[in-house]
DNA sequence: TTGAAAGCGCTAACAG
DNA sequence: CTGTTAGCGCTTTCAA
């Protein structure tokens, strides 16, 4: 059941000496003699005091937790985020407490309850994709309770944010198709309502218009995030009289089920079909061929939330609130046609 | 910065009573009569009221917080561990603070200093791949601080641990290899110290007994669980003047090196070698061709680590502390020789 | 230079 | 039935 840490009063009651003494010598306070200080010291070593951080949160009225909210954890995409985000925690003192919303708002409301009552001292969000309401949130806005948005944000809100930037990475997905003799560039978007979704859609429309391609309303679909749903979307793409020559996904989970499908329909990625993803550095080597995909700085992402993040908690006034990633689009097999 | 949350201590004084008639109406305690308690409880529901965890905790000296150390979060076989540790924690009201070792046993040793400073109540590990020394885990033990163990375990410690079952699982895979055709079959291992490497060893050598198959140590090789390692153990492999017709590896990171590097060298899978891995099901089915493995039960891993976890923090006596998880062998194409 | 006391929010034993 | 008090571990005035 573990033992009980030693306290300052148990040094106290050893050395003789006040708790308060014991307290300020241990934190070097010029009052106390410097033989008590050693001795002290010497003692709380030796027995390995370390503070009860319950004690000091109770009177600062601070926990030292972070609560991080992820649509889920599983996802290479998000664990990879909150390793950043743990990182930077970790520096400053703090531990995060991870909540998965499932993509689900009930769950993710559920969480901000849930860790309010554990009192984190404020949050890093990448909302559900079902999420169209955002009381929630603007409750902790309200409440001043440190908040910070990432990936997916919430563009009414005013909550500093971290996202990549994806109008220009669609953007120059649709060139280098472009370039590689692609003309009928088709797109797997998400829930309209994201801004990831409209961010790259919005590249995509561009890219095409810079390419001197017209918009055609039947290379563009939508799914939810799910590989089903993918799936599907990709099979209505498939369907069209005139097949395109180029797809590429919002994400991973499109990328990939879009990859399983062209394959099982007997297509050849990429000669018949290019492809193009939205994908980390792992998942993108490993599968045949090798895909093509514009990099998320994951890492960088989740250590510029909590950056961020601390920023807010320590009530700093002058810092930019909206920080846009570059992303980097990596050729590989699956979309350099022959 | 977040306003105070509501005490006690606002409660009574808004109701002219003292701080224990409010705790003992929140509880429902007999003694309160019934109006105060309505009427307490109505207030303390309007104004949102709940409990300061930090108060309580230094009350009982416990913080409801479970470290969980795992050689790396961003693998999806240790996040979806975590998963469902996580699930049983939150049923039991605690939530989990991660750290990961990154396959150190300096780090491993310095997060379970930390974790200890930050008061946690025990300890669910994953031993890293480097950790041959285990004082800071005795050290636990000593201190009656709960601890349990899974996927990579201390034999010498008298610790509950969760497994899975890598002798049946290695003999299985043995056994389909030899049903397959297979006659010269390879195993990639990993650092002999560790029980995974022992247990899956012990399954392939029994299984090789089994299909009267004579052990030639010409194909079995060891590496460390480095992607750069597993392809170098894989191209040893391939180095041999006869070549093996079947291989298969530890977990993830060597199955899919292994399938690179086969790829890389122009053989064909299955045909010229046959593959399987120990991986879980998304990657297994991604790659081409997909890959024949052993699924890890990896969250009912992580919840029979934690349910062990609240067997020992309620000081339950007689419980089975040695979980073996079965694992299954799911046929894919990698495999099956044409 | 050191100690006593109050208080952070809560519970529980003890009084009334 | 309700209030007072002490105490969990710590910091911080205020006194000495």
């Amino acid at each position: 059941m573990g033992k009980r840490h030693i306290s300052l009063k148990d040094l106290a009651t050893e050395l003789g000496v006040s708790i308060s003494s014991v307290s300020r010598a241990l934190k070097n306070h010029p009052d106390i003699s410097p033989e008590l200080t050693t001795k002290i010291q010497k003692l709380a070593k030796e027995w390995n005091y370390t503070p009860n951080p319950l004690a000091m949160g109770l009177l600062r009225q601070q926990t030292k937790m972070i609560g991080v909210i992820v649509p889920d954890i599983v996802t290479h995409f998000y664990s990879s985020i909150i390793s950043g985000i743990e990182e930077v925690a970790k520096q400053h003192g703090y531990f995060i407490v991870i909540a998965s919303s499932n993509e689900s708002m009930g769950k993710e409301i559920e969480s901000v309850e849930n860790l309010l009552k554990s009192r984190v001292e404020g949050f890093i969000v990448c909302i559900s994709q079902e999420t169209n309401n955002f009381e929630h949130f603007e409750q902790l806005i309200s409440n001043e309770i440190p908040l910070v948005f990432f990936d997916r944000i919430c563009e009414t809100l005013e909550v500093p944010t971290v996202i990549a930037d994806g109008i220009d990475a669609t953007k120059k997905i649709t060139r280098h198709f472009y370039e590689n003799g692609c003309r009928r560039i088709a797109y797997i978007s998400g829930p309209e309502h994201l801004n990831i979704s409209k961010n790259r859609r919005e590249g995509y429309l561009e890219g095409l218009k810079e390419c001197g391609l017209k918009f055609d309303p039947r290379y563009l679909v939508e799914c939810n995030l799910s590989t089903e749903d993918a799936t599907r979307a990709t099979q209505q793409l498939l369907n069209n009289s005139e097949l395109p020559d180029a797809i590429f996904g919002l994400n991973d989970t499109i990328a990939f089920a879009a990859m399983k499908e062209i394959k099982k329909q007997g297509l050849k990625i990429p000669d018949d079909i290019a492809l193009v993803g939205f994908t980390d550095e792992f998942h993108s080597t490993v599968v045949d061929p090798s895909l093509t995909s514009v990099t998320h700085p994951t890492l960088k992402m989740g250590r510029e939330a909590a950056k961020l993040f601390f920023q807010i908690i320590k009530n700093e006034k002058n810092f930019n609130k909206q920080i846009v990633l570059k992303t980097e689009l990596v050729v590989r097999e699956s979309s350099t046609k022959s």
